[in-house]
DNA sequence: ACCTATTGATAAAG
DNA sequence: TCTTTATCAATAGGT
Protein backbone atom coordinates (compact mmCIF):
# COMPACT_ATOMS: atom_id res chain seq x y z
CA UNK A 1 0.00 0.00 0.00
CA UNK A 2 2.92 2.65 0.05
CA UNK A 3 6.59 2.68 -1.54
CA UNK A 4 5.79 -0.21 -3.06
CA UNK A 5 2.79 -2.14 -3.27
CA UNK A 6 2.64 -5.88 -1.46
CA UNK A 7 0.68 -8.99 -2.43
CA UNK A 8 -0.98 -10.43 0.37
CA UNK A 9 0.38 -13.34 1.47
CA UNK A 10 2.95 -14.72 4.75
CA UNK A 11 5.54 -12.26 5.14
CA UNK A 12 9.09 -14.43 5.19
CA UNK A 13 10.93 -12.06 6.82
CA UNK A 14 10.48 -12.47 10.09
CA UNK A 15 11.66 -9.00 11.06
CA UNK A 16 9.22 -7.10 8.94
CA UNK A 17 6.43 -9.29 9.39
CA UNK A 18 6.60 -8.26 13.25
CA UNK A 19 6.97 -4.53 12.06
CA UNK A 20 3.79 -5.14 9.69
CA UNK A 21 2.16 -6.51 12.39
CA UNK A 22 2.74 -3.74 14.79
CA UNK A 23 1.76 -0.92 12.53
CA UNK A 24 -1.24 -3.05 11.06
CA UNK A 25 -3.01 -3.64 14.04
CA UNK A 26 -2.75 -0.64 15.02
CA UNK A 27 -4.60 0.24 12.14
CA UNK A 28 -6.84 -2.22 12.43
CA UNK A 29 -7.85 -1.33 16.26
CA UNK A 30 -8.10 2.10 15.21
CA UNK A 31 -10.56 1.21 12.69
CA UNK A 32 -12.51 -1.13 14.39
CA UNK A 33 -12.81 1.70 17.21
CA UNK A 34 -14.09 4.19 14.65
CA UNK A 35 -16.70 1.62 13.72
CA UNK A 36 -17.93 0.73 16.32
CA UNK A 37 -18.30 4.81 17.83
CA UNK A 38 -19.47 6.18 14.53
CA UNK A 39 -22.17 3.35 13.69
CA UNK A 40 -22.96 2.27 17.29
CA UNK A 41 -22.25 -1.24 16.80
CA UNK A 42 -20.78 -3.69 19.27
CA UNK A 43 -17.07 -4.68 17.93
CA UNK A 44 -14.91 -7.51 19.36
CA UNK A 45 -11.45 -7.54 17.96
CA UNK A 46 -9.47 -10.94 19.22
CA UNK A 47 -5.66 -10.95 17.38
CA UNK A 48 -3.31 -12.97 18.61
CA UNK A 49 0.56 -12.43 17.22
CA UNK A 50 2.10 -15.40 15.77
CA UNK A 51 4.22 -15.62 19.74
CA UNK A 52 1.42 -16.14 21.17
CA UNK A 53 0.57 -12.47 22.47
CA UNK A 54 -2.69 -11.63 22.87
CA UNK A 55 -4.64 -8.57 21.62
CA UNK A 56 -7.83 -7.44 22.06
CA UNK A 57 -10.80 -4.57 21.79
CA UNK A 58 -14.17 -4.41 22.52
CA UNK A 59 -16.27 -1.56 22.67
CA UNK A 60 -18.40 -2.76 25.67
CA UNK A 61 -17.47 -5.95 27.57
CA UNK A 62 -15.80 -8.63 25.58
CA UNK A 63 -17.24 -11.45 27.60
CA UNK A 64 -20.70 -10.17 26.59
CA UNK A 65 -19.97 -9.88 22.90
CA UNK A 66 -18.87 -13.64 23.24
CA UNK A 67 -21.46 -14.56 24.98
CA UNK A 68 -24.09 -12.91 22.43
CA UNK A 69 -21.77 -14.32 19.91
CA UNK A 70 -21.98 -18.13 21.17
CA UNK A 71 -25.75 -17.53 21.49
CA UNK A 72 -26.08 -16.34 17.77
CA UNK A 73 -24.26 -19.33 16.48
CA UNK A 74 -25.31 -21.60 18.70
CA UNK A 75 -28.69 -21.54 17.70
CA UNK A 76 -27.04 -23.28 14.13
CA UNK A 77 -24.70 -25.68 15.81
CA UNK A 78 -25.61 -28.96 17.57
CA UNK A 79 -24.96 -29.32 21.01
CA UNK A 80 -21.83 -31.54 21.06
CA UNK A 81 -22.36 -33.04 24.59
CA UNK A 82 -21.27 -30.65 27.07
CA UNK A 83 -23.62 -31.54 29.96
CA UNK A 84 -22.50 -35.35 29.57
CA UNK A 85 -18.76 -34.22 30.18
CA UNK A 86 -19.13 -31.50 32.45
CA UNK A 87 -21.73 -34.06 34.72
CA UNK A 88 -19.06 -37.15 34.48
CA UNK A 89 -16.78 -35.18 36.78
CA UNK A 90 -16.44 -31.30 37.45
CA UNK A 91 -13.50 -31.66 39.38
CA UNK A 92 -11.67 -33.06 36.75
CA UNK A 93 -12.54 -30.52 34.28
CA UNK A 94 -11.79 -28.06 36.68
CA UNK A 95 -8.35 -29.65 37.73
CA UNK A 96 -8.13 -29.17 33.56
CA UNK A 97 -8.48 -25.56 33.71
CA UNK A 98 -5.83 -25.44 36.00
CA UNK A 99 -3.92 -26.91 34.32
CA UNK A 100 -3.93 -24.70 31.42
CA UNK A 101 -3.81 -21.79 33.49
CA UNK A 102 -0.55 -22.88 35.01
CA UNK A 103 0.72 -23.84 32.07
CA UNK A 104 -0.48 -20.43 30.33
CA UNK A 105 1.59 -18.64 33.42
CA UNK A 106 4.63 -20.84 32.82
CA UNK A 107 4.61 -19.55 29.04
CA UNK A 108 3.99 -16.22 29.63
CA UNK A 109 6.95 -16.40 31.93
CA UNK A 110 9.19 -18.19 29.40
CA UNK A 111 8.21 -15.01 27.15
CA UNK A 112 9.34 -12.88 30.00
CA UNK A 113 6.01 -11.72 31.05
CA UNK A 114 4.47 -11.53 34.61
CA UNK A 115 8.27 -11.92 36.10
CA UNK A 116 6.62 -9.69 39.14
CA UNK A 117 6.11 -11.97 41.43
CA UNK A 118 9.51 -14.38 41.32
CA UNK A 119 11.89 -14.79 43.45
CA UNK A 120 15.43 -14.19 42.23
CA UNK A 121 15.76 -17.07 43.06
CA UNK A 122 12.77 -18.64 40.73
CA UNK A 123 14.17 -15.76 38.05
CA UNK A 124 17.76 -17.81 38.29
CA UNK A 125 16.05 -21.31 37.49
CA UNK A 126 13.67 -19.49 34.52
CA UNK A 127 17.21 -18.34 33.50
CA UNK A 128 18.97 -21.33 33.30
CA UNK A 129 15.91 -22.87 31.57
CA UNK A 130 15.69 -21.02 28.77
CA UNK A 131 19.26 -20.78 28.04
CA UNK A 132 19.31 -24.59 28.15
CA UNK A 133 16.31 -24.59 25.74
CA UNK A 134 17.68 -21.57 23.66
CA UNK A 135 21.09 -23.59 23.57
CA UNK A 136 19.19 -26.73 22.07
CA UNK A 137 17.33 -24.71 19.95
CA UNK A 138 20.06 -23.41 18.31
CA UNK A 139 22.15 -26.34 17.74
CA UNK A 140 19.07 -28.17 16.39
CA UNK A 141 18.80 -25.17 13.90
CA UNK A 142 22.45 -25.49 12.98
CA UNK A 143 21.81 -29.06 12.37
CA UNK A 144 19.46 -28.67 10.28
CA UNK A 145 21.27 -26.14 8.13
CA UNK A 146 24.30 -28.38 7.80
CA UNK A 147 21.64 -31.07 7.01
CA UNK A 148 20.21 -28.96 3.95
CA UNK A 149 23.99 -27.64 3.18
CA UNK A 150 25.02 -31.18 2.38
CA UNK A 151 21.87 -32.53 0.88
CA UNK A 152 22.57 -29.27 -1.10
CA UNK A 153 26.30 -30.24 -1.70
CA UNK A 154 25.27 -33.87 -2.49
CA UNK A 155 23.09 -32.44 -5.44
CA UNK A 156 25.18 -30.27 -6.46
CA UNK A 157 28.16 -33.19 -6.93
CA UNK A 158 25.53 -34.76 -8.82
CA UNK A 159 24.64 -32.62 -10.87
CA UNK A 160 28.15 -31.29 -12.28
CA UNK A 161 28.75 -35.11 -12.40
CA UNK A 162 25.85 -35.38 -14.95
CA UNK A 163 26.93 -32.10 -16.26
CA UNK A 164 30.68 -33.77 -17.26
CA UNK A 165 28.76 -36.80 -18.76
CA UNK A 166 26.50 -34.50 -20.65
CA UNK A 167 29.46 -32.33 -21.95
CA UNK A 168 31.75 -35.54 -22.59
CA UNK A 169 28.18 -36.61 -24.93
CA UNK A 170 28.37 -33.50 -27.09
CA UNK A 171 31.97 -33.88 -27.49
CA UNK A 172 31.70 -36.99 -28.71
CA UNK A 173 28.40 -36.42 -30.86
CA UNK A 174 28.89 -36.37 -34.65
CA UNK A 175 27.62 -33.22 -36.53
CA UNK A 176 24.23 -33.17 -36.95
CA UNK A 177 24.52 -29.79 -38.38
CA UNK A 178 22.87 -27.97 -35.78
CA UNK A 179 24.58 -25.93 -33.80
CA UNK A 180 25.03 -27.26 -30.24
CA UNK A 181 26.54 -24.69 -27.28
CA UNK A 182 28.65 -26.02 -24.49
CA UNK A 183 27.24 -23.36 -22.30
CA UNK A 184 23.86 -24.92 -22.00
CA UNK A 185 22.01 -21.88 -20.22
CA UNK A 186 21.71 -20.34 -23.12
CA UNK A 187 20.66 -23.08 -25.52
CA UNK A 188 16.72 -21.93 -26.01
CA UNK A 189 14.97 -25.08 -27.55
CA UNK A 190 12.49 -25.12 -30.49
CA UNK A 191 8.96 -23.85 -28.72
CA UNK A 192 10.95 -20.89 -27.49
CA UNK A 193 11.00 -21.98 -23.55
CA UNK A 194 14.12 -21.45 -21.99
CA UNK A 195 16.16 -24.72 -21.52
CA UNK A 196 16.45 -23.72 -17.78
CA UNK A 197 12.88 -25.26 -17.32
CA UNK A 198 13.09 -28.16 -19.35
CA UNK A 199 16.53 -29.20 -17.81
CA UNK A 200 14.89 -28.96 -14.22
CA UNK A 201 12.41 -30.87 -15.69
CA UNK A 202 15.02 -33.68 -16.29
CA UNK A 203 16.47 -33.54 -13.40
CA UNK A 204 13.78 -33.74 -11.29
CA UNK A 205 13.11 -37.17 -13.05
CA UNK A 206 17.14 -38.09 -12.00
CA UNK A 207 20.15 -37.82 -13.88
CA UNK A 208 19.61 -38.02 -17.53
CA UNK A 209 20.98 -41.13 -19.31
CA UNK A 210 22.92 -40.56 -22.13
CA UNK A 211 21.43 -44.10 -24.41
CA UNK A 212 18.32 -41.41 -24.48
CA UNK A 213 18.95 -40.93 -28.46
CA UNK A 214 15.65 -39.98 -29.41
CA UNK A 215 14.19 -37.42 -31.35
CA UNK A 216 12.44 -36.28 -28.73
CA UNK A 217 14.99 -35.23 -26.71
CA UNK A 218 16.67 -33.24 -29.39
CA UNK A 219 13.07 -31.50 -29.37
CA UNK A 220 13.97 -31.13 -26.01
CA UNK A 221 17.14 -29.24 -25.92
CA UNK A 222 19.11 -32.20 -25.18
CA UNK A 223 21.96 -33.03 -26.56
CA UNK A 224 22.48 -36.30 -28.88
CA UNK A 225 24.45 -38.59 -27.20
CA UNK B 1 -11.80 11.11 5.65
CA UNK B 2 -12.72 11.86 2.42
CA UNK B 3 -14.70 15.23 0.63
CA UNK B 4 -14.38 16.43 3.96
CA UNK B 5 -13.19 14.61 6.81
CA UNK B 6 -15.78 13.93 9.68
CA UNK B 7 -15.79 13.31 13.36
CA UNK B 8 -15.85 9.94 15.28
CA UNK B 9 -18.95 10.10 17.00
CA UNK B 10 -22.03 8.52 16.37
CA UNK B 11 -23.34 9.45 13.18
CA UNK B 12 -27.50 10.90 13.55
CA UNK B 13 -28.92 10.07 10.55
CA UNK B 14 -29.64 6.47 9.96
CA UNK B 15 -29.61 6.33 6.40
CA UNK B 16 -26.15 7.76 6.47
CA UNK B 17 -24.84 5.61 9.08
CA UNK B 18 -26.06 2.14 7.58
CA UNK B 19 -24.29 3.32 4.98
CA UNK B 20 -20.71 4.00 6.57
CA UNK B 21 -21.66 1.21 8.52
CA UNK B 22 -21.81 -1.10 5.36
CA UNK B 23 -18.59 0.71 3.49
CA UNK B 24 -16.72 0.56 6.64
CA UNK B 25 -17.40 -2.64 7.96
CA UNK B 26 -16.32 -4.46 4.75
CA UNK B 27 -12.90 -1.93 4.52
CA UNK B 28 -12.23 -3.64 8.69
CA UNK B 29 -13.04 -7.23 7.32
CA UNK B 30 -10.59 -6.94 4.94
CA UNK B 31 -7.84 -5.35 6.81
CA UNK B 32 -8.46 -8.10 9.44
CA UNK B 33 -8.18 -11.06 6.62
CA UNK B 34 -4.75 -9.38 5.54
CA UNK B 35 -3.27 -8.94 9.01
CA UNK B 36 -4.12 -12.55 9.84
CA UNK B 37 -2.49 -13.60 6.30
CA UNK B 38 0.92 -11.32 6.20
CA UNK B 39 1.48 -11.67 9.14
CA UNK B 40 0.44 -15.28 10.10
CA UNK B 41 -1.79 -13.94 13.06
CA UNK B 42 -4.97 -15.24 14.90
CA UNK B 43 -7.44 -12.76 14.00
CA UNK B 44 -11.51 -13.12 15.47
CA UNK B 45 -13.24 -10.08 14.47
CA UNK B 46 -17.26 -10.38 15.83
CA UNK B 47 -19.38 -7.07 14.55
CA UNK B 48 -22.92 -6.73 15.66
CA UNK B 49 -24.92 -3.68 13.99
CA UNK B 50 -26.99 -1.46 15.70
CA UNK B 51 -30.00 -3.35 14.93
CA UNK B 52 -28.46 -6.47 16.11
CA UNK B 53 -27.29 -8.18 13.10
CA UNK B 54 -24.36 -10.69 13.77
CA UNK B 55 -20.97 -10.22 11.50
CA UNK B 56 -17.80 -11.96 11.71
CA UNK B 57 -14.33 -13.20 10.44
CA UNK B 58 -11.81 -15.51 11.59
CA UNK B 59 -8.82 -16.94 9.89
CA UNK B 60 -9.05 -20.21 11.56
CA UNK B 61 -11.53 -21.06 13.86
CA UNK B 62 -13.59 -19.06 15.78
CA UNK B 63 -14.39 -21.34 18.85
CA UNK B 64 -10.89 -22.05 19.20
CA UNK B 65 -9.57 -18.13 19.51
CA UNK B 66 -12.53 -17.51 21.75
CA UNK B 67 -11.09 -20.30 23.82
CA UNK B 68 -7.35 -19.23 23.52
CA UNK B 69 -9.00 -16.00 24.59
CA UNK B 70 -10.85 -17.26 27.71
CA UNK B 71 -7.15 -19.02 28.36
CA UNK B 72 -5.42 -15.87 28.46
CA UNK B 73 -7.47 -13.49 30.47
CA UNK B 74 -8.55 -15.98 33.01
CA UNK B 75 -4.76 -15.83 34.23
CA UNK B 76 -5.36 -12.28 35.05
CA UNK B 77 -9.05 -12.84 36.05
CA UNK B 78 -10.43 -14.79 39.33
CA UNK B 79 -12.41 -17.67 38.90
CA UNK B 80 -15.63 -15.32 38.42
CA UNK B 81 -18.28 -18.01 38.20
CA UNK B 82 -17.15 -21.07 36.45
CA UNK B 83 -20.09 -22.44 35.87
CA UNK B 84 -21.36 -19.26 33.66
CA UNK B 85 -18.12 -20.77 31.02
CA UNK B 86 -19.42 -23.94 31.37
CA UNK B 87 -22.54 -22.93 29.91
CA UNK B 88 -20.86 -22.26 27.23
CA UNK B 89 -19.83 -25.10 24.78
CA UNK B 90 -16.59 -23.08 23.78
CA UNK B 91 -15.25 -24.62 26.66
CA UNK B 92 -16.12 -28.07 26.93
CA UNK B 93 -13.68 -31.12 27.64
CA UNK B 94 -12.20 -32.39 25.09
CA UNK B 95 -11.01 -28.79 23.66
CA UNK B 96 -9.32 -28.12 27.09
CA UNK B 97 -7.43 -31.24 26.82
CA UNK B 98 -6.36 -30.29 23.60
CA UNK B 99 -5.25 -27.36 24.66
CA UNK B 100 -3.15 -28.55 27.71
CA UNK B 101 -1.38 -30.70 24.88
CA UNK B 102 -0.49 -27.88 22.93
CA UNK B 103 0.60 -25.74 25.40
CA UNK B 104 2.36 -28.97 27.02
CA UNK B 105 3.77 -28.97 23.48
CA UNK B 106 4.49 -25.54 23.34
CA UNK B 107 6.83 -25.37 26.68
CA UNK B 108 8.74 -28.35 26.39
CA UNK B 109 9.87 -27.46 22.98
CA UNK B 110 10.57 -23.57 24.50
CA UNK B 111 13.01 -26.22 27.07
CA UNK B 112 14.47 -27.45 23.69
CA UNK B 113 13.07 -30.54 23.59
CA UNK B 114 10.83 -32.42 20.78
CA UNK B 115 12.54 -30.29 17.98
CA UNK B 116 12.31 -32.74 15.39
CA UNK B 117 9.50 -31.65 13.53
CA UNK B 118 9.67 -27.68 13.38
CA UNK B 119 11.01 -26.27 10.20
CA UNK B 120 14.17 -24.09 10.21
CA UNK B 121 11.83 -21.21 10.10
CA UNK B 122 9.83 -22.38 13.11
CA UNK B 123 13.30 -23.30 15.07
CA UNK B 124 13.76 -19.34 13.94
CA UNK B 125 11.37 -17.92 15.63
CA UNK B 126 11.52 -20.22 18.84
CA UNK B 127 15.16 -18.93 19.08
CA UNK B 128 14.06 -14.96 19.11
CA UNK B 129 10.88 -15.58 21.68
CA UNK B 130 13.57 -17.44 23.73
CA UNK B 131 15.69 -14.59 23.33
CA UNK B 132 13.51 -12.16 24.05
CA UNK B 133 12.04 -13.85 27.10
CA UNK B 134 15.60 -14.43 28.47
CA UNK B 135 16.50 -11.05 28.03
CA UNK B 136 13.41 -9.92 29.74
CA UNK B 137 14.17 -12.61 32.32
CA UNK B 138 17.76 -11.03 33.02
CA UNK B 139 16.63 -7.46 33.21
CA UNK B 140 14.17 -8.55 36.03
CA UNK B 141 16.58 -10.43 37.86
CA UNK B 142 19.04 -7.12 37.31
CA UNK B 143 16.87 -4.97 38.53
CA UNK B 144 15.76 -7.56 41.87
CA UNK B 145 19.92 -7.53 42.64
CA UNK B 146 20.00 -3.92 42.39
CA UNK B 147 16.71 -3.80 44.77
CA UNK B 148 18.12 -5.77 46.89
CA UNK B 149 21.88 -4.18 47.03
CA UNK B 150 20.13 -1.23 47.59
CA UNK B 151 18.20 -1.97 50.43
CA UNK B 152 21.30 -3.71 51.89
CA UNK B 153 23.59 -0.50 51.36
CA UNK B 154 20.52 1.46 53.03
CA UNK B 155 21.08 -1.14 55.74
CA UNK B 156 25.14 -1.00 56.20
CA UNK B 157 24.43 2.91 56.22
CA UNK B 158 22.47 2.53 59.23
CA UNK B 159 24.50 0.22 60.71
CA UNK B 160 27.61 2.25 60.53
CA UNK B 161 25.38 5.16 61.95
CA UNK B 162 24.89 3.31 64.98
CA UNK B 163 28.28 1.95 65.35
CA UNK B 164 29.35 5.54 65.09
CA UNK B 165 27.07 6.18 67.89
CA UNK B 166 28.28 2.92 70.01
CA UNK B 167 31.95 4.07 69.91
CA UNK B 168 31.27 7.48 70.99
CA UNK B 169 29.26 5.95 73.97
CA UNK B 170 32.43 3.98 74.59
CA UNK B 171 35.15 6.22 74.24
CA UNK B 172 33.04 8.55 76.71
CA UNK B 173 32.18 5.84 79.22
CA UNK B 174 33.77 6.28 82.44
CA UNK B 175 37.32 3.80 83.14
CA UNK B 176 35.54 0.71 84.92
CA UNK B 177 38.40 -0.96 85.53
CA UNK B 178 37.69 -3.19 82.42
CA UNK B 179 39.51 -2.66 79.20
CA UNK B 180 37.52 -2.10 76.37
CA UNK B 181 38.91 -2.81 72.79
CA UNK B 182 37.79 -0.09 70.49
CA UNK B 183 38.33 -2.60 67.10
CA UNK B 184 35.01 -4.53 68.61
CA UNK B 185 35.67 -7.54 65.72
CA UNK B 186 38.66 -8.28 68.42
CA UNK B 187 36.42 -8.16 71.41
CA UNK B 188 35.69 -11.60 73.13
CA UNK B 189 32.88 -11.48 75.61
CA UNK B 190 33.50 -14.15 78.69
CA UNK B 191 31.38 -16.97 77.12
CA UNK B 192 34.22 -17.54 73.90
CA UNK B 193 31.78 -16.22 72.08
CA UNK B 194 32.93 -13.81 69.20
CA UNK B 195 30.96 -10.48 69.73
CA UNK B 196 29.98 -10.21 66.09
CA UNK B 197 27.38 -12.83 66.62
CA UNK B 198 26.14 -11.17 69.80
CA UNK B 199 26.06 -7.78 67.59
CA UNK B 200 24.11 -9.28 65.13
CA UNK B 201 21.60 -10.37 67.25
CA UNK B 202 20.84 -6.90 68.94
CA UNK B 203 20.64 -5.66 65.61
CA UNK B 204 18.38 -8.04 64.60
CA UNK B 205 15.81 -6.71 67.05
CA UNK B 206 16.72 -3.43 65.99
CA UNK B 207 19.56 -0.81 66.82
CA UNK B 208 20.86 -0.90 70.58
CA UNK B 209 19.59 2.23 72.81
CA UNK B 210 22.71 3.69 74.74
CA UNK B 211 20.88 3.68 78.10
CA UNK B 212 20.73 0.06 78.07
CA UNK B 213 22.67 -0.17 81.26
CA UNK B 214 21.95 -3.21 82.31
CA UNK B 215 24.78 -6.09 83.72
CA UNK B 216 24.01 -8.36 81.08
CA UNK B 217 24.64 -5.87 78.09
CA UNK B 218 28.44 -6.19 79.82
CA UNK B 219 28.37 -9.69 79.84
CA UNK B 220 27.30 -9.94 75.97
CA UNK B 221 30.20 -7.87 75.29
CA UNK B 222 28.12 -4.47 74.64
CA UNK B 223 29.71 -1.15 75.65
CA UNK B 224 29.01 0.16 78.95
CA UNK B 225 27.07 3.71 78.30
C1' DA C 1 -24.02 0.76 -6.69
C1' DC C 2 -20.60 3.97 -8.69
C1' DC C 3 -17.49 8.06 -8.77
C1' DT C 4 -13.73 10.81 -7.24
C1' DA C 5 -11.58 14.22 -4.40
C1' DT C 6 -9.47 13.92 -0.32
C1' DT C 7 -7.83 11.95 3.86
C1' DG C 8 -5.78 7.91 5.95
C1' DA C 9 -2.76 3.98 6.21
C1' DT C 10 1.43 2.15 5.63
C1' DA C 11 6.11 -0.01 3.24
C1' DA C 12 10.59 1.13 3.28
C1' DA C 13 14.34 3.40 5.13
C1' DG C 14 16.83 5.87 8.88
C1' DT D 1 10.24 1.47 18.53
C1' DC D 2 9.59 6.04 16.42
C1' DT D 3 9.88 9.17 12.52
C1' DT D 4 9.83 10.44 7.85
C1' DT D 5 8.40 10.11 3.19
C1' DA D 6 6.33 8.58 -0.92
C1' DT D 7 2.55 5.98 -2.39
C1' DC D 8 -1.38 3.28 -2.39
C1' DA D 9 -5.93 2.37 -0.21
C1' DA D 10 -10.21 3.68 2.04
C1' DT D 11 -13.92 6.32 2.04
C1' DA D 12 -17.42 10.84 2.52
C1' DG D 13 -20.34 12.97 -0.12
C1' DG D 14 -22.68 13.23 -4.26
C1' DT D 15 -25.24 10.89 -8.29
Amino acid sequence: MVREKIQIKKIDNTAARQVTFSKRRRGLFKKAAELSVLCDADVALIVFSSTGKLFEFCNSSMKKIIEKHSTHSKNLEKHDQPFLDLNLDSNNYASLKKQIAEASLQLRQMRGEALEKLTVEELQQLEKTLEAGLGRVIDRKGAQFMQQINSLQQKAAQLAEENVRLRRCVLEMPNMGRQVVADKDNVVNEDGQSSESVTNASHSGGPQECDDSSVTSLKLGLPYC
